[in-house]
RNA sequence: GCGCUUGUAGCUCAGUUGGAUAGAGCGCAGCCCUGCGAAGGCUGAGGCCGUGGGUUCAAGUCCCGCCAAGCGCGCCA
C-alpha cells in the first residue's frame, strides 16, 4: 500500500474510534489532510486533524491531539507519532522498515513504482491530433510530450491506456491543402499558376510536391478537379507519414490513428444528429442545422450542418467522442488540446451531456501556447505563412531528451517562452544532463562492483544508517506515491522535478558515503551500499523511462 | 465587452489542493578531488508571492475588485 494512504487509514480508524467514544459527534463529517512536511523536524508525515477539529470541539488543538493520538494504532512502518504545536500529529517512519525496502525495490526491479490503482480501467488519451495540412511544430510538441508522458504514467498506475491520434482528414482546411499542393506540383513542372488566397505557403509543400512522381501518378494529364483529388490523397498520406516519423523521433508511438472520414462514411455523424433531434436539442435556422446549446447553458448555439449541407468539424467531433464512450467503451477519455481550442471545451461537454453521457468522463487538458524566441525576437508561428519551427528542427537543435524534459517540467497551464538560443547553448547545463549523469554514475559503480566480484544481492540493508543513505531510500520510496498522485491529478510535470530531487539525493549520498571500498573490514558495508546504488538506479531509470528519455550507462 | 489561463529570487519555473521558517535549476560570490564519474558536493547573497480588500486558528493557495500578459468568442479546424 502507498505509504501516505496507510497513514490516512490509521487516522480514519482513529476517528471512527473517537466517534464511538463520543469524543467527536457521530454525525460530524471530519475532513483532514495528510502531507509530507517540508521540515524534517516534523517527521515523514503530518496530519492537521486536531486543527480541523478545534472549531467544532471548541478545544485547544494540542489537547485534541492528545485525545486522538492514543486512538491511532501502530503499524510496522511507523516508528513514532507525536503532537506538535499548533496542533499537528506527526509521524516518522521506522528506520528498519525503510532499510528493508531497499531489498523490496531490488526484487521488484523494473516494475518498481507500478501500482494497481487504475484497476485496469479502460482509458484513452488523445493528443497531438495535428491537422495533416502541415508538420508538427513546437506548440504541438508540448502537448505531444504531455500526452505521451501522461499515458506512460497512467499505464504504470494500473490503467489500460490507449494512445490515439485523431486525423482531421476532411473539411475546408484539407481542401485548401489539396489545392495548395496541386499548385505547387504544377509550378514544379513550369506552369505559371498562383497559390490560392489562404494556401499553405510552407516549403514543405514544395518538398512534398517534389517527391511525387509524375511517371507513376500522371497527375498533370488529369482534369483539374480530378488531379486535385488524386494528388490530395497522395499528399495526405505523405504528410501523415512525416508526422508519424517525426513523433517517433521524439519517442512517441500511437496505438490508434483514427480517421475522421470514417465517421462520415459509416453514418456516425448522421446517427448523432438523429439522436440530438430525438432529444429535442436541434433547430433549423437560416438553412443550417444548429445544436441548441444556449438552452443548455452555453453562450450561443452552434452549427452542426451548414446551409450548404456539409457537416461542421463540431458535428464530427461530437460523433467522434460519442464513439469513444458508447461504442469503444472507454470509461474515461483524456483529450489534450492547445489553448486555442479552449472555447470548444464547454460546448463539447455540453453536447455529450445532451446525448445522455456523463460529461465528467471527458477530461480536457489545455496546454498553453508556446512562443518562440530567437535573437531576442519573438517568432510568430503560423502554418500558412510557413514561418514555423517544426518538431524535426527542434530535435536537431536540442535533441529528444532535452526537448521532452524541457516541455514536461512545466505545468501545462502556464504559457511558456521557448528561447531557442538558450535551449541550444545550455545543452551541457540542462537539468536533463544532471539526471542522466546520476544514472551514468550509478551504472559506473555497478560495473565496478561487478568487476570486483562484489555480491550485491548479499548486502545487509540494516547497515544503511547514514542520514544520506536514509534520505536517499526515503526519496526512492516516494515514487509509487508520486505515480499515483499524477494519475489522480494528471500533472506529470511533478515527475520531472522528482527526478531531479532523486538525482540530488543520490549525488549527496555519493559524496557522503564511499560505496566500493577495498579496505579490510568494509566488505559488508560495500555490499549494502552497492545494493542501495542498484535500487537508486532502478528508481531513476524508471523515471527516465516514464518521461520517455534515455537512461545512459555512460556519457 | 464577455469567457479561459497566467503573474512567486536577476532569469526559467515548482509550490503536495488551506498548514509549521516560501523552494529548485541557471546566473552571481566563495569552499571541496594524491580512492568508486567534479556533467558532482557544500556555503552565501538574492522575495511586498502583480495590487487592494475579504473569509479563519492559519492564505502564495479560497472569494471579490483592480492592473498587466496570452488565448478564445466563425456556417475554420
Amino acid at each position: 500500500m502507498i505509504l501516505i494512504n496507510l497513514v490516512h487509514n490509521l487516522i480514519s480508524e482513529a476517528i471512527v474510534q473517537a466517534k464511538t467514544d463520543g469524543f467527536i459527534p457521530r454525525d460530524y463529517n471530519v475532513t483532514f489532510t495528510v502531507e509530507r512536511p517540508q521540515n524534517k523536524d516534523h517527521g515523514d508525515f503530518a496530519t492537521n486533524l486536531p486543527l480541523r477539529l478545534a472549531g467544532i470541539l471548541k478545544m485547544n488543538p494540542v489537547a485534541i491531539g492528545e485525545r486522538i493520538l492514543p486512538l491511532v494504532t501502530g503499524s510496522p512502518q511507523i516508528q513514532k507519532m507525536w503532537i506538535q504545536p499548533p496542533g499537528f500529529i506527526n509521524f516518522s517512519l521506522s528506520e528498519n522498515w525503510v532499510q528493508s525496502q531497499v531489498d523490496q525495490v531490488v526484487t521488484l526491479g523494473d516494475s518498481f513504482g507500478n501500482t494497481d490503482f487504475g484497476n485496469n480501467e479502460k482509458l484513452q488519451v488523445e493528443f497531438v491530433s495535428v491537422n495533416p495540412t502541415g508538420p508538427v511544430h513546437v506548440g504541438h510538441t508540448r502537448g505531444a510530450v504531455l500526452g505521451d508522458t501522461l499515458s506512460r504514467i497512467l499505464a504504470a498506475a494500473g490503467y489500460d491506456v490507449t494512445k490515439e491520434y485523431y486525423v482531421n482528414d476532411t473539411g475546408n482546411q484539407m481542401e485548401t491543402f489539396y489545392q495548395s499542393l496541386y499548385i505547387r506540383y504544377k509550378q514544379r513542372f513550369g506552369h505559371n499558376v498562383n497559390m490560392p488566397e489562404n494556401g499553405y505557403m510552407g516549403d514543405y509543400m514544395i518538398d512534398i510536391a517534389g517527391e511525387i512522381s509524375e511517371e507513376e501518378h500522371k497527375i498533370l494529364s488529369l482534369e483539374e478537379s480530378e488531379g486535385i483529388r488524386k494528388i490530395g490523397k497522395i499528399g495526405l498520406s505523405m504528410m501523415l507519414n512525416r508526422i508519424e516519423s517525426d513523433l517517433q523521433r521524439l519517442g512517441i508511438n500511437f496505438d490508434v490513428w483514427f480517421r475522421e472520414y470514417i465517421l462520415h462514411d459509416n453514418g456516425h455523424v448522421t446517427d448523432i444528429l438523429n439522436r440530438l433531434i430525438e432529444s429535442k436539442n436541434i433547430s433549423v435556422e437560416e438553412g443550417a442545422t444548429w445544436l441548441k446549446s444556449s438552452s443548455l447553458g452555453e453562450d450561443k448555439d452552434n452549427v452542426l450542418i451548414r446551409s450548404n449541407g456539409s457537416p461542421t468539424y463540431f458535428a464530427a467531433d461530437i460523433a467522434y467522442h460519442y464513439d469513444k464512450f458508447a461504442n469503444r467503451q472507454f470509461s474515461k477519455v483524456i483529450d489534450i488540446w492547445g489553448a486555442d481550442h479552449q472555447g470548444h471545451v464547454s460546448r463539447m461537454k455540453t453536447a455529450l451531456g445532451a446525448l445522455g453521457l456523463n460529461e465528467d468522463r471527458l477530461i480536457i487538458i489545455l496546454s498553453q501556447l508556446v512562443t518562440l524566441k530567437q535573437d531576442d525576437q519573438l517568432l510568430k508561428v503560423s502554418k500558412r505563412s510557413g514561418d514555423l519551427i517544426t518538431l524535426p528542427d527542434l530535435l536537431d537543435y536540442v535533441g529528444a531528451d532535452a526537448c521532452r524534459y524541457f516541455f514536461l517540467s512545466r505545468s501545462p497551464d502556464s504559457q511558456m517562452e521557448f528561447d531557442l538560443d538558450l535551449a541550444r547553448k545550455e545543452s551541457s547545463e540542462n537539468p536533463v544532463y544532471y539526471i542522466q549523469y546520476a544514472h551514468a554514475r550509478i551504472s559506473s559503480i555497478i560495473r565496478l562492483a561487478e568487476q570486483s566480484r562484489i555480491d550485491i544481492e548479499d548486502g545487509d540493508v540494516e547497515l544503511l544508517t547514514n542520514p544520506a543513505e536514509i534520505a536517499l531510500i526515503k526519496k526512492i520510496l516516494t515514487l509509487p506515491e508520486l505515480i499515483e498522485s499524477i494519475a489522480i491529478n494528471l500533472e506529470p510535470h511533478h515527475l520531472a522535478h522528482y527526478s531531479q530531487e532523486l538525482a540530488t539525493a543520490f549525488h549527496w549520498f555519493y559524496r557522503q558515503c564511499r560505496v566500493i571500498s577495498t579496505d579490510v573490514g568494509d566488505e559488508n558495508i560495500t555490499k549494502a551500499r552497492a545494493k542501495l546504488v542498484k535500487a537508486s538506479g532502478i528508481a531513476l531509470k524508471r523515471c527516465l523511462q516514464l518521461m520517455g528519455m534515455t537512461a545512459p550507462e555512460t556519457m
